[in-house]
DNA sequence: TGATAAACGGAGAATGTCTCCGTATTTAAA
DNA sequence: TTTAAATACGGAGACATTCTCCGTTTATCA
């Protein structure tokens, strides 16, 4: 009887795999992009040379795929956020990402379905990103509100959902200035008044 | 040579035809009420009794079959827009108005098409109704701006925009509250601080 | 080098959208 | 009434898309 248990040593990932999970990511961006969310899957997969059963075993679902190609940028959002508490004071840290955010979904014009995974937070599979993000702004309102400049009854991600609806909903060409003059009122919104 | 002109006395309108439109627009009404906005567009001309080709001729797009679903509906918000505005202080019209907003979106939980017609303005088609909401909303701000209780330099609409964000990005359960708590972020975000 | 786990790919089932057109029904004029 | 013309009906079927299944191929490791 072979051991057939969890201490299974991990065997290297095949060389191909990892192959063609790049090239699917790169051709979906791409697709993405171009097309909009609506984008054919089959065709995605057919561009990028493999068979649909093959983007299929790397990314079971749509919104699957979308997280995968938005996870760099996500990261990258993310990792501002330390920086920016590090560099200013609370509110203006807040204010200035809440600017990086709103660029980071005019990017990704009406692509509603990314949002709701990576914002809407109620999607089991894409809690890695969600929570991330979600740390991410918590810390950057915490901060805020321990200096006493924000009142704590607010859902951090709430903020993000508000500006998600502003730049996304409307994709009109000012959507992002819109959405930026939206960031000025939130942050109005939960100052408390002095 | 018979006349062929435009001139063409109006005929009455088939009984058969008035009554499928109807039974369609119930039946949609309960289709994307319980299956949400991707619905089967054939499911629904069935169990309406009627076949697909009846559906279509009625109801050409998806977006068209919506916005006819939820008329009724935006026309008593808009009502109550006027009715608000002759009875409450301006900021506490505005406030109102704003809850029932949140009631309403609530209502087409994740009904991303719909709102996006309804409250977007880009697509030409729906523009009716986006006009006589964008003409509720703008009278209520105008009013409170009138009376020096908030700032001018706001689209109405991105407040719509913003609730919706917050109310049908997450749509998890409390998406509800947590616009309702959005509706006084915002209003003190655009309120001049005095 | 050979055994085997892992990955591949594409045919095709299932579902959905939308059109076309022969048939049926309604209206209104005679 | 009867009848012709206008209007609406419905569902078969063309086409697109998603997603699964499984026989075949390939990479890894002993």
């Amino acid at each position: 009887m072979v051991d057939e248990g969890k201490t299974a040593i991990a065997r290297k990932p095949r060389a191909d795999a990892q192959r063609n999970r790049i090239r699917l990511l790169e051709t979906a961006k791409a697709a993405f992009a171009e097309k909009g969310p609506g984008a054919s899957l089959d065709e995605i997969a057919r561009t990028a040379g493999v068979g649909a059963g093959t983007l299929y075993r790397h990314f079971p679902t749509r919104d699957a795929l979308m997280e995968a190609v938005y996870r760099n940028e996500t990261e990258q959002l993310v990792a501002a956020a330390t920086r920016l508490a590090d560099t200013q004071s609370p509110t203006g840290a807040l204010r200035e990402w809440l600017l990086l955010f709103v660029d980071y979904i005019a990017a990704k014009h009406g692509m509603y379905e990314a949002l709701n995974s990576i914002v809407g937070g109620t999607t089991e599979l894409y809690s890695a990103s969600t929570e991330q993000m979600k740390r991410a702004i918590a810390k950057l309102i915490s901060r805020a509100v321990a200096s006493g400049d924000v009142r704590l009854d607010i859902d951090p991600l709430d903020l993000l959902r508000a500006l998600a609806g502003v730049a996304s909903i409307s994709a009109g060409p000012d959507g992002k200035q819109a959405a930026k003059r939206m960031v000025d009122i939130l942050i109005a919104g939960i100052r408390i008044r002095t």
